[in-house]
DNA sequence: TGCTATTCTGACGTTTACGTAAGAATCAGC
DNA sequence: GCTGATTCTTACGTAAACGTCAGAATAGCA
């Protein structure tokens, strides 16, 4: 396998990759939307992969558009946590109907994001419609004034 | 006409109607983002009309839908003075040239709105596609566990 | 091993968008 | 004209989400 760099990255390159600053990403480590690095001695560096990297592009875009507080996207993505929890329960049980348990449960928390995801798409839509309106509006009162 | 009650409205009736607060209806004001309602003397009641419940409703989807800053939503939606400044000389001026352009601005403002919204809109399908894309995975094997 | 860039840990500062409280004034109804 | 509910102005308070600064420590490299 042709390995993408499998060097651990620091802070300052991770907030550089998700468009944040070494201050929010401790923030967020600080808030509990990140996991303290567990294994680090106090003062030593943090370090990070490539799942870290995606992890906090996937909070800044809730944070953004979905406008969600911090302390939502927490919630949001407890589920997530709780989904990571599943997954060691799931490799580790052998019973089909827990793990369909499992899986089922893992559908609900993502049809809970979609609800979210799809009800702000509805909002904006409408609003889209209601500014065609008016450009419409608008742009007849333009024809009418000098055909 | 049928009258659709021409009653003067208070700040709270106002703040009750757009999901807002007393408070927060004098904070738009005292930003610039609502008129300052010229004609009135110190310590005098603020009175509204429909048309100020529609643009303080319409601040507000702008602040939730796009989470725009009020210091955006403020260059947006045309700091309001310059807002009544241009109905002024739509108003006054005869020059079908001059009230070509006044409306055509308004198109521009209009226009702009409308690529936010599409642009804020696009995103959120994308992160819908993805979310969805999960979705359909787990849901394959779900079938795949048990038929 | 030494140097330099980056990071670490507090801790206090800042901005936005209001909340809240106080005391006086206004307004609608009786 | 009185009264109770609402509003007025002024001013300080607050929560969220970081920014910033200081001084020490670390990490990578020559």
């Amino acid at each position: 396998m042709s390995a993408t760099a499998q060097r651990p990255l620091r802070i300052g390159e991770v907030a550089d990759l998700t468009g944040t600053t070494p201050r929010t990403i401790r923030y967020y480590e600080e808030i509990g939307l990140l996991p303290g690095t567990t294994d680090r001695a106090q003062g030593k560096h943090r370090c990070y992969t490539p799942a870290d990297v995606d992890r906090i592009n996937e909070i800044v875009r809730l944070r953004d558009l979905l406008g969600l507080s911090l302390d939502q996207v927490s919630k949001l993505l407890e589920a997530e946590v709780a989904r990571a929890e599943l997954r060691r329960e799931y490799a580790q049980t052998e019973d089909p109907v827990a793990r369909r348990g499992i899986l089922e449960q893992a559908l609900g928390h993502i049809g809970t994001q979609l609800e979210l995801v799809r009800g702000r798409r509805a909002e904006l839509h409408q609003l889209e419609g209601e500014l065609v309106q008016k450009q419409k509006a608008i742009g007849e009162r333009l024809v009418e004034m000098a055909p």
